[in-house]
RNA sequence: CGGGGUAUGGCUCAAUUGGCUAGAGCACCUGGUUUGGGACCAGGGGAUUGUGGGUUCAAGUCCCACUACCCCGACCA
Protein backbone atom coordinates (compact mmCIF):
# COMPACT_ATOMS: atom_id res chain seq x y z
CA UNK A 1 0.00 0.00 0.00
CA UNK A 2 2.90 2.23 -0.14
CA UNK A 3 1.96 3.04 -4.44
CA UNK A 4 1.30 6.30 -4.92
CA UNK A 5 -2.49 7.34 -5.03
CA UNK A 6 -2.55 8.78 -8.79
CA UNK A 7 -0.64 5.40 -9.87
CA UNK A 8 -2.79 2.74 -8.55
CA UNK A 9 -6.86 4.37 -8.31
CA UNK A 10 -7.19 2.60 -11.63
CA UNK A 11 -6.62 -0.79 -10.41
CA UNK A 12 -8.32 0.07 -7.12
CA UNK A 13 -11.23 0.99 -8.71
CA UNK A 14 -11.37 -2.33 -10.24
CA UNK A 15 -10.72 -3.68 -7.11
CA UNK A 16 -13.71 -2.64 -5.74
CA UNK A 17 -15.73 -3.10 -8.24
CA UNK A 18 -14.99 -6.87 -8.42
CA UNK A 19 -15.29 -7.01 -4.73
CA UNK A 20 -19.25 -5.13 -5.04
CA UNK A 21 -19.73 -6.99 -7.68
CA UNK A 22 -18.17 -11.54 -6.51
CA UNK A 23 -20.05 -10.18 -2.98
CA UNK A 24 -23.34 -10.01 -4.43
CA UNK A 25 -23.85 -6.55 -3.51
CA UNK A 26 -25.00 -4.55 -6.38
CA UNK A 27 -24.53 -3.86 -9.69
CA UNK A 28 -24.97 -1.24 -12.37
CA UNK A 29 -28.41 -1.04 -13.93
CA UNK A 30 -29.71 -0.62 -17.68
CA UNK A 31 -30.21 2.90 -16.36
CA UNK A 32 -27.07 4.96 -16.54
CA UNK A 33 -25.74 5.72 -13.70
CA UNK A 34 -28.43 3.64 -11.41
CA UNK A 35 -27.23 0.47 -9.43
CA UNK A 36 -29.17 -2.37 -8.54
CA UNK A 37 -28.54 -3.15 -5.07
CA UNK A 38 -29.09 -6.91 -4.43
CA UNK A 39 -30.36 -8.79 -1.53
CA UNK A 40 -26.93 -9.38 -0.31
CA UNK A 41 -26.43 -5.89 0.03
CA UNK A 42 -29.39 -4.37 0.79
CA UNK A 43 -29.12 -6.88 3.65
CA UNK A 44 -26.44 -4.97 5.03
CA UNK A 45 -28.19 -1.96 3.98
CA UNK A 46 -31.03 -3.17 6.13
CA UNK A 47 -29.21 -3.74 9.42
CA UNK A 48 -27.47 -0.11 8.72
CA UNK A 49 -31.00 1.09 8.48
CA UNK A 50 -32.22 -0.25 11.96
CA UNK A 51 -29.49 0.64 14.20
CA UNK A 52 -29.49 4.14 12.69
CA UNK A 53 -32.60 4.58 12.70
CA UNK A 54 -32.98 3.15 16.77
CA UNK A 55 -30.24 5.76 17.33
CA UNK A 56 -32.49 8.49 15.94
CA UNK A 57 -35.65 7.17 18.37
CA UNK A 58 -33.30 7.53 21.08
CA UNK A 59 -32.59 10.79 20.80
CA UNK A 60 -36.06 12.19 20.24
CA UNK A 61 -36.37 12.10 16.82
CA UNK A 62 -39.55 10.53 14.74
CA UNK A 63 -39.88 9.22 11.04
CA UNK A 64 -42.20 10.99 8.38
CA UNK A 65 -42.41 10.83 4.82
CA UNK A 66 -42.23 13.75 2.34
CA UNK A 67 -42.85 13.89 -1.63
CA UNK A 68 -40.44 13.22 -3.89
CA UNK A 69 -41.48 15.73 -5.92
CA UNK A 70 -40.61 19.31 -5.44
CA UNK A 71 -41.69 22.31 -7.09
CA UNK A 72 -39.33 23.98 -9.11
CA UNK A 73 -41.02 27.63 -6.97
CA UNK A 74 -40.16 25.71 -4.05
CA UNK A 75 -36.73 24.85 -4.77
CA UNK A 76 -35.52 28.68 -6.05
CA UNK A 77 -36.46 29.72 -2.60
CA UNK A 78 -33.40 29.84 -1.01
CA UNK A 79 -30.45 31.23 -3.30
CA UNK A 80 -26.95 29.57 -2.75
CA UNK A 81 -29.55 25.83 -2.48
CA UNK A 82 -30.68 26.29 -5.32
CA UNK A 83 -26.99 27.14 -6.83
CA UNK A 84 -25.54 24.21 -5.13
CA UNK A 85 -27.92 21.73 -7.35
CA UNK A 86 -29.03 23.40 -10.00
CA UNK A 87 -26.48 21.31 -12.01
CA UNK A 88 -27.41 18.05 -10.75
CA UNK A 89 -31.29 17.85 -11.31
CA UNK A 90 -33.95 15.51 -13.03
CA UNK A 91 -36.54 17.40 -14.15
CA UNK A 92 -40.32 16.25 -14.81
CA UNK A 93 -42.08 18.15 -17.80
CA UNK A 94 -44.81 15.87 -18.55
CA UNK A 95 -46.86 13.60 -17.73
CA UNK A 96 -48.45 11.49 -20.18
CA UNK A 97 -46.90 9.70 -22.85
CA UNK A 98 -49.12 8.42 -25.74
CA UNK A 99 -48.96 5.90 -29.28
CA UNK A 100 -47.34 7.77 -31.98
CA UNK A 101 -48.95 7.29 -35.88
CA UNK A 102 -46.04 4.67 -36.33
CA UNK A 103 -46.73 2.78 -33.08
CA UNK A 104 -43.73 4.08 -30.86
CA UNK A 105 -44.58 5.26 -27.64
CA UNK A 106 -43.71 8.92 -27.05
CA UNK A 107 -44.13 11.84 -24.72
CA UNK A 108 -47.67 13.71 -25.14
CA UNK A 109 -46.99 17.17 -25.68
CA UNK A 110 -50.03 18.30 -24.89
CA UNK A 111 -49.88 17.42 -21.43
CA UNK A 112 -46.99 19.64 -20.32
CA UNK A 113 -46.76 20.31 -16.39
CA UNK A 114 -47.69 24.28 -16.03
CA UNK A 115 -45.24 23.65 -13.31
CA UNK A 116 -41.89 21.68 -13.81
CA UNK A 117 -41.46 19.14 -10.59
CA UNK A 118 -37.82 18.49 -9.19
CA UNK A 119 -36.82 14.99 -8.21
CA UNK A 120 -35.52 15.90 -4.64
CA UNK A 121 -32.04 15.73 -4.55
CA UNK A 122 -32.32 16.66 -0.89
CA UNK A 123 -35.36 17.75 0.73
CA UNK A 124 -35.29 20.89 2.30
CA UNK A 125 -37.52 23.40 0.87
CA UNK A 126 -40.48 20.83 0.60
CA UNK A 127 -40.13 20.37 4.42
CA UNK A 128 -39.73 23.94 5.00
CA UNK A 129 -42.97 24.09 3.41
CA UNK A 130 -44.02 21.54 5.34
CA UNK A 131 -42.85 23.45 8.49
CA UNK A 132 -44.51 26.45 7.59
CA UNK A 133 -47.86 25.06 8.81
CA UNK A 134 -46.42 23.11 11.28
CA UNK A 135 -44.92 25.78 13.57
CA UNK A 136 -46.71 28.86 15.24
CA UNK A 137 -45.57 28.77 18.86
CA UNK A 138 -42.41 27.41 21.02
CA UNK A 139 -44.80 25.13 21.91
CA UNK A 140 -43.82 23.61 18.74
CA UNK A 141 -40.46 23.06 19.15
CA UNK A 142 -38.30 21.68 19.00
CA UNK A 143 -39.72 19.96 15.91
CA UNK A 144 -37.74 16.31 15.63
CA UNK A 145 -37.91 14.60 11.74
CA UNK A 146 -36.33 11.99 10.03
CA UNK A 147 -37.17 10.67 6.86
CA UNK A 148 -36.13 7.43 5.00
CA UNK A 149 -35.98 8.00 1.34
CA UNK A 150 -34.14 7.95 -2.10
CA UNK A 151 -33.01 11.34 -3.88
CA UNK A 152 -31.67 11.93 -7.17
CA UNK A 153 -28.71 13.54 -8.45
CA UNK A 154 -27.95 13.64 -11.89
CA UNK A 155 -23.90 13.57 -11.83
CA UNK A 156 -21.39 13.34 -14.93
CA UNK A 157 -19.55 10.22 -13.71
CA UNK A 158 -21.30 7.64 -10.97
CA UNK A 159 -19.61 4.50 -9.18
CA UNK A 160 -21.51 1.82 -7.19
CA UNK A 161 -22.52 2.93 -4.61
CA UNK A 162 -20.08 6.12 -3.34
CA UNK A 163 -21.89 8.17 -5.81
CA UNK A 164 -24.80 7.50 -7.77
CA UNK A 165 -27.60 9.27 -9.85
CA UNK A 166 -30.72 7.52 -7.10
CA UNK A 167 -29.34 6.67 -4.13
CA UNK A 168 -31.25 5.73 -0.66
CA UNK A 169 -30.56 7.67 2.32
CA UNK A 170 -32.09 9.22 5.83
CA UNK A 171 -32.15 12.81 6.10
CA UNK A 172 -32.93 14.51 9.48
CA UNK A 173 -34.68 18.00 9.71
CA UNK A 174 -35.02 19.98 12.62
CA UNK A 175 -36.68 22.97 13.44
CA UNK A 176 -35.60 25.08 16.99
CA UNK A 177 -36.62 27.84 19.07
CA UNK A 178 -32.67 29.16 19.47
CA UNK A 179 -29.11 29.06 17.33
CA UNK A 180 -27.58 27.02 20.74
CA UNK A 181 -29.85 24.72 20.57
CA UNK A 182 -29.64 24.03 16.67
CA UNK A 183 -25.88 23.74 16.44
CA UNK A 184 -26.25 21.52 19.85
CA UNK A 185 -28.51 19.39 17.67
CA UNK A 186 -26.14 19.27 14.59
CA UNK A 187 -23.13 18.58 16.73
CA UNK A 188 -24.97 15.56 18.70
CA UNK A 189 -26.13 14.01 15.29
CA UNK A 190 -22.38 14.03 14.14
CA UNK A 191 -21.70 12.19 17.06
CA UNK A 192 -24.36 9.67 16.41
CA UNK A 193 -22.73 9.13 13.09
CA UNK A 194 -19.22 8.99 14.93
CA UNK A 195 -20.60 5.97 17.14
CA UNK A 196 -22.37 4.55 14.39
CA UNK A 197 -19.76 4.53 11.78
CA UNK A 198 -16.62 3.95 14.59
CA UNK A 199 -18.61 1.69 16.84
CA UNK A 200 -20.82 -0.56 14.23
CA UNK A 201 -18.70 -0.22 11.26
CA UNK A 202 -15.05 -0.46 12.70
CA UNK A 203 -14.14 2.90 10.64
CA UNK A 204 -12.32 5.60 12.14
CA UNK A 205 -13.34 9.08 11.67
CA UNK A 206 -12.24 12.56 11.86
CA UNK A 207 -14.52 14.89 13.57
CA UNK A 208 -14.34 18.58 12.05
CA UNK A 209 -16.29 21.49 10.04
CA UNK A 210 -16.07 22.27 6.60
CA UNK A 211 -14.86 24.94 5.08
CA UNK A 212 -16.70 27.82 3.49
CA UNK A 213 -15.96 26.54 0.04
CA UNK A 214 -17.07 22.69 1.02
CA UNK A 215 -20.45 23.66 2.52
CA UNK A 216 -23.43 22.68 2.21
CA UNK A 217 -25.65 24.67 0.05
CA UNK A 218 -27.50 27.07 2.20
CA UNK A 219 -25.72 26.27 5.43
CA UNK A 220 -24.19 28.67 8.26
CA UNK A 221 -22.10 25.42 9.28
CA UNK A 222 -21.50 21.74 7.84
CA UNK A 223 -20.08 19.47 10.58
CA UNK A 224 -18.61 16.00 8.77
CA UNK A 225 -17.09 12.85 9.69
CA UNK A 226 -14.44 11.83 7.17
CA UNK A 227 -12.76 8.18 6.74
CA UNK A 228 -9.44 7.13 4.99
CA UNK A 229 -9.76 4.08 2.46
CA UNK A 230 -7.72 1.78 1.87
CA UNK A 231 -6.36 3.48 -1.35
CA UNK A 232 -5.19 6.39 1.45
CA UNK A 233 -8.38 8.82 -0.16
CA UNK A 234 -10.68 10.49 1.95
CA UNK A 235 -14.68 9.78 2.08
CA UNK A 236 -16.78 11.54 3.31
CA UNK A 237 -19.08 9.53 5.65
CA UNK A 238 -21.94 11.40 7.05
CA UNK A 239 -22.68 15.45 7.29
CA UNK A 240 -24.39 17.49 9.90
CA UNK A 241 -25.78 20.95 9.34
CA UNK A 242 -26.30 23.71 10.98
CA UNK A 243 -28.87 25.73 8.81
CA UNK A 244 -29.48 29.27 10.67
CA UNK A 245 -32.37 30.75 9.64
CA UNK A 246 -31.79 30.27 6.23
CA UNK A 247 -34.47 28.19 5.58
CA UNK A 248 -36.64 29.64 7.66
CA UNK A 249 -36.62 33.32 5.91
CA UNK A 250 -36.56 31.80 2.61
CA UNK A 251 -40.24 29.54 3.25
CA UNK A 252 -41.05 32.44 6.47
CA UNK A 253 -41.28 29.74 9.20
CA UNK A 254 -42.05 32.30 12.20
CA UNK A 255 -42.90 31.48 15.74
CA UNK A 256 -44.12 33.34 18.78
CA UNK A 257 -41.30 32.83 22.11
CA UNK A 258 -42.68 32.98 25.54
CA UNK A 259 -42.11 36.62 25.39
CA UNK A 260 -44.95 36.92 22.79
CA UNK A 261 -41.92 37.96 20.35
CA UNK A 262 -42.26 36.30 17.00
CA UNK A 263 -38.80 35.64 15.63
CA UNK A 264 -37.66 32.59 12.66
CA UNK A 265 -36.90 29.40 13.81
CA UNK A 266 -33.00 27.78 13.69
CA UNK A 267 -32.71 24.95 11.41
CA UNK A 268 -30.36 21.27 10.98
CA UNK A 269 -30.20 19.05 8.71
CA UNK A 270 -28.00 15.65 8.97
CA UNK A 271 -27.98 12.48 6.40
CA UNK A 272 -26.28 9.69 5.82
CA UNK A 273 -26.45 7.61 2.83
CA UNK A 274 -25.75 4.04 0.63
CA UNK A 275 -22.53 5.46 0.35
CA UNK A 276 -21.91 4.27 3.83
CA UNK A 277 -21.94 1.04 1.69
CA UNK A 278 -19.12 2.10 0.25
CA UNK A 279 -17.20 2.70 3.06
CA UNK A 280 -17.34 -0.28 4.27
CA UNK A 281 -16.03 -1.93 1.59
CA UNK A 282 -13.24 0.22 0.75
CA UNK A 283 -11.97 0.18 4.36
CA UNK A 284 -11.69 -3.72 5.36
CA UNK A 285 -11.96 -5.85 2.25
CA UNK A 286 -8.90 -8.01 1.10
CA UNK A 287 -7.62 -9.88 -2.19
CA UNK A 288 -10.48 -12.64 -0.67
CA UNK A 289 -13.29 -10.14 -0.74
CA UNK A 290 -15.43 -8.40 1.32
CA UNK A 291 -14.86 -8.49 5.22
CA UNK A 292 -17.35 -7.27 7.14
CA UNK A 293 -17.73 -6.23 10.86
CA UNK A 294 -19.84 -8.59 13.23
CA UNK A 295 -22.18 -6.20 14.42
CA UNK A 296 -23.50 -5.38 10.80
CA UNK A 297 -22.98 -9.02 9.17
CA UNK A 298 -26.13 -10.04 8.07
CA UNK A 299 -24.49 -13.82 9.17
CA UNK A 300 -22.29 -13.72 11.71
CA UNK A 301 -21.59 -17.36 11.64
CA UNK A 302 -21.96 -19.71 8.77
CA UNK A 303 -21.66 -22.96 10.00
CA UNK A 304 -20.69 -25.52 6.91
CA UNK A 305 -20.94 -29.40 7.07
CA UNK A 306 -18.54 -31.70 5.51
CA UNK A 307 -19.81 -35.41 5.22
CA UNK A 308 -19.74 -38.07 2.39
CA UNK A 309 -23.20 -39.91 2.97
CA UNK A 310 -26.17 -38.69 3.89
CA UNK A 311 -26.43 -40.61 7.23
CA UNK A 312 -23.06 -38.80 8.10
CA UNK A 313 -24.64 -35.66 7.07
CA UNK A 314 -27.98 -36.27 9.38
CA UNK A 315 -25.32 -37.08 12.44
CA UNK A 316 -23.37 -33.81 11.50
CA UNK A 317 -26.58 -31.89 11.17
CA UNK A 318 -27.85 -32.81 14.93
CA UNK A 319 -24.82 -31.17 16.31
CA UNK A 320 -24.54 -28.55 13.55
CA UNK A 321 -28.42 -27.44 14.79
CA UNK A 322 -27.50 -27.58 18.59
CA UNK A 323 -24.78 -25.12 17.91
CA UNK A 324 -26.90 -23.04 16.08
CA UNK A 325 -29.51 -22.70 18.40
CA UNK A 326 -27.46 -22.00 21.17
CA UNK A 327 -25.61 -19.67 19.35
CA UNK A 328 -28.94 -17.67 18.48
CA UNK A 329 -29.71 -18.02 22.21
CA UNK A 330 -26.65 -15.91 22.65
CA UNK A 331 -28.24 -13.02 19.75
CA UNK A 332 -26.22 -14.13 17.17
CA UNK A 333 -26.83 -14.29 13.85
CA UNK A 334 -25.90 -17.88 12.07
CA UNK A 335 -26.78 -19.51 8.94
CA UNK A 336 -26.27 -23.38 8.57
CA UNK A 337 -25.18 -23.89 5.32
CA UNK A 338 -26.38 -27.57 4.88
CA UNK A 339 -27.44 -27.16 0.78
CA UNK A 340 -26.05 -30.22 -0.92
CA UNK A 341 -25.61 -28.40 -3.99
CA UNK A 342 -22.12 -27.19 -3.45
CA UNK A 343 -19.03 -28.60 -2.01
CA UNK A 344 -17.80 -27.38 0.82
CA UNK A 345 -14.55 -25.85 -1.11
CA UNK A 346 -17.36 -24.03 -2.73
CA UNK A 347 -19.24 -22.89 0.00
CA UNK A 348 -15.89 -21.65 2.43
CA UNK A 349 -14.82 -19.56 -0.35
CA UNK A 350 -18.43 -18.36 -0.99
CA UNK A 351 -18.77 -16.91 2.35
CA UNK A 352 -15.12 -15.62 2.27
CA UNK A 353 -16.54 -13.06 -0.99
CA UNK A 354 -19.72 -12.43 1.28
CA UNK A 355 -18.08 -11.30 4.21
CA UNK A 356 -19.18 -13.38 6.89
CA UNK A 357 -17.23 -13.37 10.02
CA UNK A 358 -16.74 -16.34 11.43
CA UNK A 359 -17.04 -20.03 9.49
CA UNK A 360 -17.53 -23.41 11.78
CA UNK A 361 -16.98 -26.40 9.30
CA UNK A 362 -18.04 -29.69 11.14
CA UNK A 363 -16.77 -32.59 9.78
CA UNK A 364 -16.60 -36.69 11.18
CA UNK A 365 -13.64 -36.26 12.95
CA UNK A 366 -15.28 -33.44 14.79
CA UNK A 367 -17.88 -35.42 15.70
CA UNK A 368 -15.30 -38.06 16.82
CA UNK A 369 -13.83 -35.28 19.06
CA UNK A 370 -16.45 -33.43 20.08
CA UNK A 371 -14.92 -30.24 18.29
CA UNK A 372 -15.26 -28.07 15.61
CA UNK A 373 -12.98 -25.98 13.45
CA UNK A 374 -13.55 -22.24 13.25
CA UNK A 375 -12.36 -19.91 10.75
CA UNK A 376 -11.76 -16.57 10.85
CA UNK A 377 -12.51 -14.22 8.30
CA UNK A 378 -10.47 -11.08 9.17
CA UNK A 379 -7.26 -13.11 10.55
CA UNK A 380 -8.21 -16.22 7.99
CA UNK A 381 -6.53 -18.11 10.87
CA UNK A 382 -8.15 -21.29 11.91
CA UNK A 383 -8.56 -23.05 15.64
CA UNK A 384 -10.29 -26.39 16.43
CA UNK A 385 -12.48 -25.71 19.17
CA UNK A 386 -14.51 -27.93 21.71
CA UNK A 387 -18.06 -28.11 21.36
CA UNK A 388 -18.77 -27.29 24.97
CA UNK A 389 -16.27 -23.82 24.70
CA UNK A 390 -17.74 -23.05 21.71
CA UNK A 391 -20.35 -20.57 22.78
CA UNK A 392 -17.91 -18.09 24.62
CA UNK A 393 -15.43 -18.62 21.79
CA UNK A 394 -17.59 -17.24 19.46
CA UNK A 395 -18.99 -14.92 21.10
CA UNK A 396 -15.28 -14.03 22.78
CA UNK A 397 -13.89 -14.02 19.19
CA UNK A 398 -16.66 -12.21 17.09
CA UNK A 399 -15.90 -9.16 19.71
CA UNK A 400 -12.06 -9.72 18.80
CA UNK A 401 -13.32 -9.43 15.24
CA UNK A 402 -14.85 -6.34 15.39
CA UNK A 403 -12.13 -4.38 17.64
CA UNK A 404 -9.43 -5.98 15.17
CA UNK A 405 -11.02 -3.82 12.05
CA UNK A 406 -11.51 -1.05 13.98
CA UNK A 407 -7.84 -1.17 15.64
CA UNK A 408 -6.37 -2.14 11.79
CA UNK A 409 -8.10 0.31 9.99
CA UNK A 410 -6.79 2.95 12.77
CA UNK A 411 -3.64 1.84 12.31
CA UNK A 412 -3.52 1.97 8.80
CA UNK A 413 -4.77 5.74 8.91
CA UNK A 414 -2.26 6.92 11.29
CA UNK A 415 0.29 5.02 9.11
CA UNK A 416 -1.03 7.44 6.13
CA UNK A 417 -1.29 10.62 8.35
CA UNK A 418 1.10 12.95 7.73
CA UNK A 419 2.11 16.13 9.58
CA UNK A 420 3.91 19.06 6.99
CA UNK A 421 5.00 22.27 7.06
CA UNK A 422 6.57 22.76 3.50
CA UNK A 423 4.86 22.92 0.05
CA UNK A 424 7.42 20.25 -1.40
CA UNK A 425 6.57 17.51 1.60
CA UNK A 426 2.70 18.61 1.08
CA UNK A 427 3.07 18.02 -2.66
CA UNK A 428 4.87 14.54 -1.93
CA UNK A 429 2.98 13.05 0.92
CA UNK A 430 -0.42 14.10 -0.71
CA UNK A 431 -0.11 11.33 -2.61
CA UNK A 432 -0.18 8.69 0.21
CA UNK A 433 -2.67 9.66 2.38
CA UNK A 434 -3.95 12.70 4.48
CA UNK A 435 -1.89 15.84 5.15
CA UNK A 436 -2.31 17.72 8.08
CA UNK A 437 -0.74 21.09 7.66
CA UNK A 438 -1.46 25.28 8.08
CA UNK A 439 -3.43 27.48 6.05
CA UNK A 440 -4.54 31.00 5.71
CA UNK A 441 -7.63 30.86 5.55
CA UNK A 442 -8.64 31.53 2.25
CA UNK A 443 -11.14 29.61 0.03
CA UNK A 444 -8.32 31.33 -3.08
CA UNK A 445 -5.67 29.31 -1.36
CA UNK A 446 -8.01 26.47 -0.82
CA UNK A 447 -8.54 26.46 -4.44
CA UNK A 448 -5.03 26.64 -5.65
CA UNK A 449 -3.72 23.91 -3.30
CA UNK A 450 -6.84 21.61 -5.12
CA UNK A 451 -5.53 22.95 -8.72
CA UNK A 452 -2.38 21.76 -8.17
CA UNK A 453 -2.84 18.69 -6.32
CA UNK A 454 -6.21 17.82 -6.56
CA UNK A 455 -6.38 17.82 -3.02
CA UNK A 456 -8.82 19.56 -0.95
CA UNK A 457 -9.45 20.31 2.92
CA UNK A 458 -11.55 17.84 3.80
CA UNK A 459 -12.13 19.36 7.67
CA UNK A 460 -11.04 21.49 10.26
CA UNK A 461 -10.88 19.59 13.34
CA UNK A 462 -13.67 20.31 15.84
CA UNK A 463 -11.12 20.74 19.47
CA UNK A 464 -8.29 21.43 16.52
CA UNK A 465 -5.26 22.57 19.30
CA UNK A 466 -4.31 26.12 18.39
CA UNK A 467 -0.98 26.44 17.40
CA UNK A 468 0.36 29.62 15.38
CA UNK A 469 2.09 28.60 12.11
CA UNK A 470 2.48 29.74 8.59
CA UNK A 471 0.14 28.32 5.42
CA UNK A 472 1.77 25.73 3.63
CA UNK A 473 1.13 27.49 0.51
CA UNK A 474 1.39 31.16 0.83
CA UNK A 475 3.46 31.42 3.96
CA UNK A 476 0.93 33.78 5.66
CA UNK A 477 -0.01 32.86 9.67
CA UNK A 478 -2.36 30.80 10.51
CA UNK A 479 -3.26 29.59 13.41
CA UNK A 480 -4.82 26.18 13.44
CA UNK A 481 -3.85 22.94 10.72
CA UNK A 482 -6.67 21.39 8.93
CA UNK A 483 -6.52 18.19 7.33
CA UNK A 484 -6.18 17.63 3.56
CA UNK A 485 -6.71 14.65 0.86
CA UNK A 486 -7.86 13.56 -2.21
CA UNK A 487 -11.41 12.25 -2.07
CA UNK A 488 -14.08 10.45 -3.25
C1' C B 1 -17.91 17.14 -22.77
C1' G B 2 -12.44 15.63 -23.65
C1' G B 3 -8.43 11.36 -23.48
C1' G B 4 -7.80 6.00 -23.52
C1' G B 5 -9.88 1.08 -23.89
C1' U B 6 -13.48 -2.74 -24.91
C1' A B 7 -17.62 -4.98 -27.68
C1' U B 8 -17.51 -12.83 -30.01
C1' G B 9 -22.93 -18.50 -26.19
C1' G B 10 -25.20 -16.64 -19.36
C1' C B 11 -19.74 -15.07 -17.69
C1' U B 12 -14.20 -14.60 -18.88
C1' C B 13 -11.55 -14.81 -23.12
C1' A B 14 -9.30 -17.19 -28.05
C1' A B 15 -9.45 -17.39 -33.43
C1' U B 16 -2.22 -16.88 -37.59
C1' U B 17 -0.70 -12.29 -43.39
C1' G B 18 -8.64 -11.78 -44.47
C1' G B 19 -9.49 -18.52 -45.87
C1' C B 20 -12.49 -24.44 -44.62
C1' U B 21 -17.88 -26.24 -39.95
C1' A B 22 -16.11 -19.35 -34.93
C1' G B 23 -12.92 -22.49 -30.32
C1' A B 24 -11.77 -23.07 -24.94
C1' G B 25 -12.52 -22.46 -19.57
C1' C B 26 -16.36 -21.36 -16.13
C1' A B 27 -21.69 -21.81 -15.69
C1' C B 28 -26.03 -24.95 -17.28
C1' C B 29 -28.40 -30.21 -18.28
C1' U B 30 -27.73 -35.99 -17.95
C1' G B 31 -25.06 -40.21 -15.82
C1' G B 32 -21.21 -41.94 -12.65
C1' U B 33 -17.26 -41.32 -9.02
C1' U B 34 -16.53 -37.75 -5.06
C1' U B 35 -17.01 -34.20 -0.54
C1' G B 36 -11.65 -31.03 5.66
C1' G B 37 -10.32 -24.93 0.46
C1' G B 38 -14.15 -22.99 -5.47
C1' A B 39 -13.87 -31.73 -7.46
C1' C B 40 -13.15 -35.34 -11.55
C1' C B 41 -14.64 -38.40 -15.85
C1' A B 42 -18.04 -39.16 -19.96
C1' G B 43 -21.88 -37.11 -22.79
C1' G B 44 -25.22 -32.92 -24.13
C1' G B 45 -27.68 -28.08 -25.14
C1' G B 46 -26.56 -23.12 -26.12
C1' A B 47 -23.61 -17.74 -31.02
C1' U B 48 -27.26 -14.22 -37.03
C1' U B 49 -19.34 -12.21 -33.64
C1' G B 50 -22.93 -4.50 -30.52
C1' U B 51 -25.75 -1.83 -34.91
C1' G B 52 -25.63 -0.03 -40.00
C1' G B 53 -22.94 0.45 -44.38
C1' G B 54 -18.51 -0.47 -47.51
C1' U B 55 -14.07 -3.21 -49.78
C1' U B 56 -13.33 -8.52 -51.41
C1' C B 57 -14.06 -14.70 -54.79
C1' A B 58 -14.04 -14.77 -49.29
C1' A B 59 -14.79 -10.42 -43.28
C1' G B 60 -15.06 -11.99 -36.20
C1' U B 61 -10.51 -10.13 -38.71
C1' C B 62 -9.72 -4.42 -43.22
C1' C B 63 -12.35 0.72 -43.90
C1' C B 64 -16.36 4.37 -42.47
C1' A B 65 -20.36 5.80 -39.35
C1' C B 66 -23.23 4.99 -35.11
C1' U B 67 -24.32 2.89 -30.24
C1' A B 68 -23.28 0.89 -25.50
C1' C B 69 -20.12 -0.12 -21.49
C1' C B 70 -15.38 0.44 -18.60
C1' C B 71 -11.14 3.45 -16.92
C1' C B 72 -8.89 8.48 -16.43
C1' G B 73 -10.27 13.71 -16.29
C1' A B 74 -13.93 17.86 -16.14
C1' C B 75 -18.35 17.97 -12.45
C1' C B 76 -19.85 16.57 -7.45
C1' A B 77 -23.55 18.42 0.53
Amino acid sequence: MSQKITSRSADYSEWYNNIVEQAGLAEHSAVKGCMVIKPHGYAVWERMQRILDDMFKATGHVNAYFPLFIPKSFFSKEASHVEGFAKECAVVTHYRLKTADDGTIVVDETAKLEEELIVRPTSETIIWNTYKKWIQSYRDLPLLINQWANVVRWEMRTRLFLRTTEFLWQEGHTAHATREEAIEESKKMLDVYVDFVENWMAVPVIKGVKTENERFAGAVETYTIEAMMQDGKALQAGTSHFLGQNFAKAFDVQFTDKEGKLDYVWATSWGVSTRLMGALVMAHSDNQGLVLPPKLAPQQVVIVPIYKEVEELQDISEVARKIKQSLEAKDLRVLYDDSDKQRPGWKFAEHELKGVPLRIAIGARDLANGTVEMARRDTKTKHVVPIAELETTVVETLDLIQTNLYQTTLAFREAHTFTVDTWDEFKEKIEYGFVVAHWDGTTETELKIKEETKATIRCIPLENPQEDGKCILTGKPSKQRVIFAKAY
